[in-house]
DNA sequence: TAAGCATATAACGATTAACTTATATAATAA
DNA sequence: TTATTATATAAGTTAATCGTTATATGCTTA
């Protein structure tokens, strides 16, 4: 047991969700930065709706937020989340991911959403 | 970035092989002990050979070792594995699983294995 | 209001995952 | 050697997952 524990079944429930590459890498990036939906897609080599649907685990699950900005939707961490502990010790064993938002500047990619 | 750093990648199957209740379950059961395949059997709700499959899934990712004694098969945490300090702070989190093993030992399910 | 961009949802197909039963293998004990 | 116990593997079924394309919704701007 531990002081910051979490329940065996949430736990499975949250690695299960960051058992995706995909997520797993959107939630270490929302780590240093807030995001919209079209960075992201701009980012990963999928459709904007499996983008979609991969935000809406993130927000189903709690661990992330999102508000909009006008036509924009950001998403960012939610600090907030009782499981946010457990899933911030797990994100720091990543590598920073900042470099994939230098490649969209890069690019020419990177849209101000705000 | 991080000390002991993971590539994102290999994260993401860890996490995923973890983000299953039954081997999360036995991952943190043999951070306090080292349990043979029939205790698994008698603890988790599921046939033999699918407690089989699990441990297997777990030892091919390199996370367990196992050693045969006479007829059974003792599984331990491998904590040499390059990935073990991250599996580790991963299972830090969660709640001791000890009474399982004491539940074993009132049902007289306990096998001595040594 | 109509057009355009950003995002979400629906529906579907392909793949993977997790169980089951049946059977094989390996060690022990009679 | 034969029976028994422990474990693994094979094969099949069902359910979940992840992607796709098509379409709907919502905001903004002309």
């Amino acid at each position: 047991m531990n002081s910051s524990a979490i329940e065996i079944e949430k736990a499975a429930v949250i690695l299960k969700l960051l058992g995706d590459k995909t997520r797993l890498t959107m939630l270490k990036m929302l780590d240093t930065h807030d995001y919209c939906v079209c960075e992201f897609v701009a980012i990963f080599k999928v459709s904007q709706p499996a983008i979609s649907q991969h935000v809406r685990k993130l927000k189903d699950a709690g661990l992330v937020r999102e508000t909009r900005k006008g036509q924009w939707i950001i998403y960012s961490l939610n600090r907030e989340s009782d499981d946010f502990p457990f899933v911030q010790s797990l994100i720091h064993h990543l590598p920073n991911q900042d470099f994939k938002l230098e490649e969209l500047e890069v690019q020419g990619l990177r849209i101000s959403c705000d």
